[in-house]
DNA sequence: CTGAAAGCGCTTACAG
DNA sequence: CTGAAAGCGCTTACAG
């Protein structure tokens, strides 16, 4: 079996409560007897066991992190600035990929609980109904939902979603697509009410495609819908739907940006290397990520009597090669 | 506070033995007591404290998962086969993401440790000489490398690459390049000696690059060393430096396919979706992941008695549009 | 600065 | 089938 602190006291002569101290609160023992203990500790390899520490102290010094879907190139970028943020803080991530299935977000929550001081839970897909359960495991801050009474990072959709449809008024298109996210996604709500009100504003005609889930199958399958359509433009609920949106257009012989302008969301790192090069509304994935993990930790030191704070980030629209005038007929 | 096992006996006036085997050990108890105990455990909203029982039981019902970088398309495929398998086993996965940094690797592990029942490391970058330092943290099994009197699932690098060659041969193609991954890495020595030796049979001339980090970026960059050089055709060392090289080649007016070919590794869901579609030697990943999962969890069971299996799985050739016959001069 | 004691919330032989 | 007791490996007031 692995070293235990009674092995380590026995071995210095020291009691287990000294040796605990020397490990963990330094300040609080004599310097040399703090220093023999950990050379001791040291040399025998002894690894505190993190379980124990925990049940007794209260603490994990571990964030848990709840994400919809890894494989989805929006959410790495975010899960890496929650890692680097919490490191700076001592703290380490663990992270939980519920696989687009929402009924997983709360159990895996429930699991992760006791074992982290706090958790980031991303882009929930939890149904409104059950999303209190979900809120009750504080401390805990939701990125990209609004739930009340819950602490939330949120990213404000409409002045991205302005400058987009703004953007393609200004190339000439009259006619443009929205190809929805997922059913029942917080995250499509407001895309969706975003573009819709652009385009009232623009004057512009807006013809709605979907539901579609934030893959690229959907949204080569988005493609031909789309072809067979009169829009002139095409804005897609997030890059993934975007680029197979691309792919198979390309596929069919239809040039992306002379024959049909197409804007992605989330800037993601794909994004820049597409062939052509989308045109996308930058999301700012890592700050929100930061900024939750500030968030939780300060409502994990607070015990959660302070008034959970909402914090809002703003898009904007990322000019890229996919769109271009509109074709004269 | 949460509620405990021992608000649930006061509550039912039983012992805190009798609650505890009503929920966790169901058959050794009265079913009408084990029906009453667990509707007034779950009216209170009873949840057990994972922390407190992995303490005493030793058992996590956890499988930790460490991977070098989420954000590379090559793992998310791996660590949604490492859950789905965990979850048909009840079991949890919990993921880190070292980002690169493989002296995190021995810390994340440790970290883990006595918090999960088993470790599966993917690809680890950790330096000869520390690896057995990570392999002591049993039970563990190693995907992507190979580690003395450690359980690991590799995968032969040789087939493909022989079928990779083969195919370019067949393309009339003579002098190749290789764009080597990482220094050091592990992965690299395989593909890189797997290369010479396939070109070394069919009579290729071999040109190598690099090494390169693996991603997108570096792939940029080694376009223009490739362009600069004479081969007609390139192999890279994974999907994302494959990727990035033809966008710059795209951008560049270079028309993979008819002016150079290009083969990627990974198979991964972006290179059916790249332009052109990317051949690319497939990796078994999701099957690699599953079987560490399996040999995980057998090495916890058997506490470690039994002698470490070296599964080996195979690479194939996935032909698509990137590569075409080479061009006359 | 150090030690003895209690306790974190659960599980598990051991009796009955 | 149920209960009392011990214990998992630590931490932390409380004394001294």
């Amino acid at each position: 079996m692995s070293v235990t602190l009674a092995d380590i006291a026995r071995a210095t002569g020291l009691s287990a409560s000294t040796v605990s101290r020397a490990l963990s609160d330094p300040d609080k023992v004599n310097p040399r007897t703090r220093d023999r203990v950990r050379k001791i500790a040291q040399d025998m390899g002894y690894v505190p066991n993190q379980v124990a520490r925990s049940l007794t102290s209260g603490r994990n010094d571990l964030i848990g992190l709840i994400v919809p879907d890894i494989a989805n190139p929006f959410f790495p970028p975010i899960i890496k600035a929650v890692q680097a943020r919490a490191s700076a803080k001592g703290k380490t991530v663990l992270i939980a990929d519920v696989d687009e299935h929402p009924s997983d977000e709360i159990q895996r929550a429930r699991v992760m609980r006791k074992r982290v001081d706090g958790l980031v839970v991303v882009s929930p897909r939890t149904p409104d109904d059950r999303l209190d359960q979900l809120a009750e495991l504080r401390p805990i801050v939701f990125v990209n939902r609004e739930v009340k009474g819950a602490a939330s990072v949120i990213i404000e959709d409409s002045e991205g979603m302005r400058e987009a449809v703004e953007h393609l008024t200004a190339l000439g298109h009259r006619r443009v697509g929205y190809l929805n996210g997922p059913r029942r996604s917080w995250s499509n709500t407001q895309r969706q009410n975003a573009v819709r009100e652009a385009c009232a504003a623009h004057g512009v005609d807006l013809v709605e495609f979907g539901p579609f889930e934030p893959q690229i199958q959907a949204g080569v399958r988005a493609a031909d819908l789309v072809h067979a359509s009169d829009v002139t433009a095409v804005i897609a609920y997030d890059d993934m739907i975007a680029l197979g949106l691309m792919a198979r257009l390309n596929e069919r012989g239809v040039r992306v940006g002379p024959d049909i302008s197409v804007i992605g969301i989330d800037d993601s790192p794909m994004s820049g290397m597409a062939y052509p090069t989308l045109t996308s509304i930058h999301v700012p994935g890592s700050e929100a990520g930061a900024r939750a993990v500030d968030i939780v930790l300060d409502l994990a030191d607070t015990a959660g009597d302070a008034e959970p704070s909402v914090v809002q980030l703003e898009t904007r629209l990322i000019v890229r090669s996919s769109t271009s005038p509109v074709r004269e007929r």
